[in-house]
DNA sequence: TGAACAATTGATCAACTATTCAAATGATTG
DNA sequence: CAATCATTTGAATAGTTGATCAATTGTTCA
């Protein structure tokens, strides 16, 4: 949720480090860039979605395949399917009554790569 | 929330593609650690959470200056800082009565900037 | 065309989450 | 020690979200 603009009551002037404050200014990512990012980041932040990605790494699969192997009903999958689609995080293809999914590209594999790293370097 | 855990009617056997499923659920990452790499991305996945990792990229701040960067109350800051504290995401050391917060380590700064690979990829 | 069936969609509800507000800590300094 | 001030914490609340259920769409094939 977008924070609200308000002014807000901050700490003494002395406490504030100013140019700290005015150089990250500068160097920070634009404002809708990092809500985008965020929104971005909040797709891949739900098991459903995870567990559905990571069984797309070897091979494509269909809803029914997915709904089997996660043991959910079809519904549940394909709504979250939705979100990974609109993310761009996964692709799909018809072939008859059957849709198949698979991983947009391998930038997918990258961040979920990155992120396992990081949660499994801690020791 | 983790999924509840019931068996559930899916479509007809023919529709399974069995062979695929069982070559996925043989790759696919450990059912627990893809809970972990889920509540991982949820830490990313909020505006504020991101703005203060975005803040933290070229040095270390404390809670009142992000609180002015970002222009929020520093109760909402600290708050968030815990999430990310929690996530290893980032690191903190006290100088007196001000803390200074700093990213945890290059991984995170990888991992922002894959995600903004990805976003700003699609045209 | 109509039956069968995989997939999608929309509404609903319970569970979760981020901000706010008030109060409590913890550290410095007069 | 008492006062000050940055930070943290806990409770309350409004807003968000994911699974379910029922209904619908879209495709095949007899």
């Amino acid at each position: 949720m977008r924070a609200k603009r308000v002014d807000v009551a901050v700490c003494s002037q002395e406490a504030v480090h100013t140019p700290l404050v005015e150089a990250a200014r500068e160097v920070m990512t634009d404002e809708d860039t990092l809500y985008d990012l965020a929104d971005f980041f909040k797709v891949l932040g739900d098991s459903t979605r995870v567990r559905i990605l990571s069984a797309l790494t070897r091979s494509e699969l269909c809803v029914c395949d997915l709904a089997t192997l996660l043991n959910m009903t079809m519904s549940a999958i394909s709504h979250q399917l939705k979100a990974l689609k609109q993310a761009d995080l996964v692709r799909f293809r018809r072939e008859g009554k059957t849709v198949f999914y698979s991983l947009a590209d391998g930038h997918v594999r990258d961040i979920l790569e990155k992120g396992l790293e990081h949660i499994l370097e801690e020791s």
